[in-house]
DNA sequence: TATTGTTATACTCTATAACTATA
DNA sequence: TATAGTTATAGAGTATAACAATA
């Protein structure tokens, strides 16, 4: 790979094929896009052992620590749209990891089966390894610091 | 819209349509998730007014500083797919934003027409006002250490 | 009436595979 | 051969609109 100094030609020569610089590199949006893709497509790939997506994995999770709950306050607090909610949650019916707690009801409490169960804590299990491989780059302390300014960012 | 006191009913119990406790919120993964959509979707609504998508404005302000550079180049810089770089092209060519600087050759330099050029001053506005959304969030010292962590995280 | 669940639909982004053309 | 560009295709995630059932 062929390697110019610093950070390549200047912005008005034509370019040589190297290294470029990124003006967006000093955008929060920008690194936040980044390091969302890169950590997400990590943990996609451990899930799908389980054959669960994020979303899936996320709704099996909560429902599995809160028996009962609906499919609206599970998208209220995932940020999931009640209509993704449909399929999501018929999907995992159909796979036998959740099951609805009053069938005749029209607001239908959730609950996991015993299978699900087993597959919510193999979920947490590939969750808690996605967040240890970012030791590597992450020191605990910094960890946590991370999660205060992220949470300010989209709560209200 | 009801309040229970703190965090809802335990794990254990059904579920009143309250506020839920939510383990995921203590994970990087899960923050870096919800903070990236609530900033990307803030972002593709300010831009929405110039007809580009995040990818496309991208694009777009990294042609308008580098011209002549390869979309194989640019896919590199942004992480995106040489295959996706291709639709991308053709969208901002069709609308007379870039051009190819040698139409003849095979690896194709790009660059901004007068109109592009307009076009991605805009965007970089639309983007710098974005980030100025956060102050409310972030103070600036906090706006740097959040890009210095979220680059050690994708970056190699 | 307000909320819940559902269906249909569309758009954005991402990923792979297969192909052609070029250096 | 390695790189660049293209096309087709598929899978995720997200968004709106419209409707029926329920509290």
């Amino acid at each position: 790979m062929t390697l110019t100094r610093d950070a390549g030609a200047g912005p008005n020569e034509p370019e040589s094929d190297a290294e470029i610089s990124n003006p967006l590199e000093f955008h929060v949006g920008y690194q936040l896009r980044r390091a969302s893709a890169a950590i997400l497509s990590r943990l996609a790939s451990l899930l799908s052992d389980l054959k669960l997506t994020i979303s899936e994995a996320s709704v099996l999770v909560l429902v599995d620590d809160h028996p009962g709950i609906t499919q609206s306050a599970l998208g209220r607090a995932l940020g999931i749209h009640r209509a993704n909610m449909a399929p999501l949650a018929a999907i995992l019916t159909e796979r036998g990891l959740i099951e609805r707690s009053q069938p005749g009801s029209r607001s239908i409490g959730l609950k996991t089966t015993k299978l699900g169960r087993e597959q919510a804590m193999r979920a947490r299990q590939c969750m808690e390894a996605n967040e240890d491989a970012l030791l590597p780059a992450l020191a605990p302390d910094q960890r946590a610091a991370l999660i205060d300014l992220l949470k300010q960012i989209w709560q209200v």
